[in-house]
DNA sequence: GCAAGCACTATATGCGTGTATAGTGAGCTA
DNA sequence: TAGCTCACTATACACGCATATAGTGCTTGC
């Protein structure tokens, strides 16, 4: 019955805010088929037919909870960014709980084909292309899809949140795991796995004369050549 | 009604075979949830009832369907190593869209938390983990976070296979696309994105005296810095 | 003080679902 | 040919779901 959505704007102490609250967090934690309208008016504390009333329909329900974590995250990282708060110690644990409830209901949107999430991860291809068009230009010569990888990537490993959790032993949207988690992907980021060599021969040899070679569906992983 | 989870055994022609087949490919096309055992009677061209005296329920159903995903995409890794079938221009092509369609699967199994396939992704963090120990070493000091880091992005990526398609403008499950799908995964794995230093200075900086800093569910990603 | 409006509840309706049961007909065995 | 087995179908059942409708009581403005 808390609030995880941090400080809420004042009119939204009101049922029609707690369902909204109530629905997110559903959402993120069940997937949106695995909550029901009942359940979410017991956690917000009010009757099934409320939902209605407020909202009109689950997916109207749903469409709501969409733009509102969508502007609910803007907003944190513009008071973040813009705001002055990067200077402060205190802002970013404070935050910490609700980005996290965000990140997981935004994964479960991008899962379930949410049309805002969809333009959300769009944006965000749109903006690490750019990044690395101006801060890594020599890392590929497809920018477009090597942003599309990133982000997939990096969306795609909140999705299966729990099987990566679950082989490291620990939460990764606790502070311990996601500390752990995020030193892992620093090495990656920062790292090279794979000898630029032997890659730009291996499609050489793949590419030019037949290319009957549209390798495994995860073809150059080298995890995947097991089994 | 063809059979795309290339060339069953021969008593498999049955209806039952039909049936898991079917249950396979709209599992892995719309979902667990999404597909309902009238859906799938349709598709194996066999009365709903049926499913039931095969297989006793929907979830038994599915638990047959996950072994039989993982069998069989072992067996092909099998036959395309052991086999000698590497040398064969022909054998990739020709298994392609299977391995397609039993990806597809198992990452939906992943996403509904089917055991089977947490067994899986179990395995592949263990093997990435032995190969990063012997072939690059030297890109991180926690294989094990890396490894699972390596497994859950990879499989990820798989699981925003529509958003991915959409910003590339071609399915990464056609050949073109995944092409250049596996191009920018290949300029990711042989690049380094971020400079060493800047990375061992910021984690410097973050973990020692203090460590007020859980910073964003994807704190290290560039492409999350905008908006 | 009174009526209108609105947040909210209780209850009902209809549908899609997984599951259960009874029945049918072809093929095999004796 | 008689009878049995078993793959398979048709139909029924029970249930949970989203949604719809009718009703209630508090609050507000006049």
């Amino acid at each position: 019955m808390g609030d995880p959505i941090g400080d809420p704007a004042f009119e939204d102490l009101t049922a029609r805010a707690r369902i909204r609250d109530a629905a997110i967090r559903l959402f993120a934690e069940r997937g949106i088929d695995g909550t029901t309208v009942r359940d979410i008016a017991q956690e917000a504390g009010v009757s099934p037919g409320l939902l209605r009333h407020h909202f009109g329909s689950k997916e109207a329900l749903r469409e709501v909870c969409d733009t509102y974590a969508l502007d609910r995250l803007v907003k944190i990282k513009e008071e973040f960014y813009l705001e002055g708060k990067v200077a402060n110690p205190g802002f970013l644990p404070s935050v910490h709980p609700t980005i996290v409830l965000l990140y997981k209901y935004l994964t479960r949107a991008l899962l379930g084909g949410s049309s805002g999430a969809a333009a959300m991860f769009d944006e965000m291809v749109t903006l690490s292309e750019q990044w690395v068009r101006k801060h890594a230009p020599a890392v590929t010569e497809d920018y477009r899809a090597y942003a599309a990888v990133l982000v997939g990537m990096q969306s795609g490993l909140l999705a299966m949140h729990d099987h990566v959790s679950r082989t490291l032993g620990v939460d990764i949207f606790t502070t311990e795991g996601h500390l752990r988690m995020a030193g892992a992907l620093a090495d990656f980021y920062s790292h090279s796995l794979l000898d630029p060599e032997f890659v730009t021969k291996a499609r050489a040899a793949m590419e030019p004369p037949r290319a009957p070679n549209p390798p495994t569906a995860t073809g150059t992983d080298p995890g995947a050549e097991g089994a």
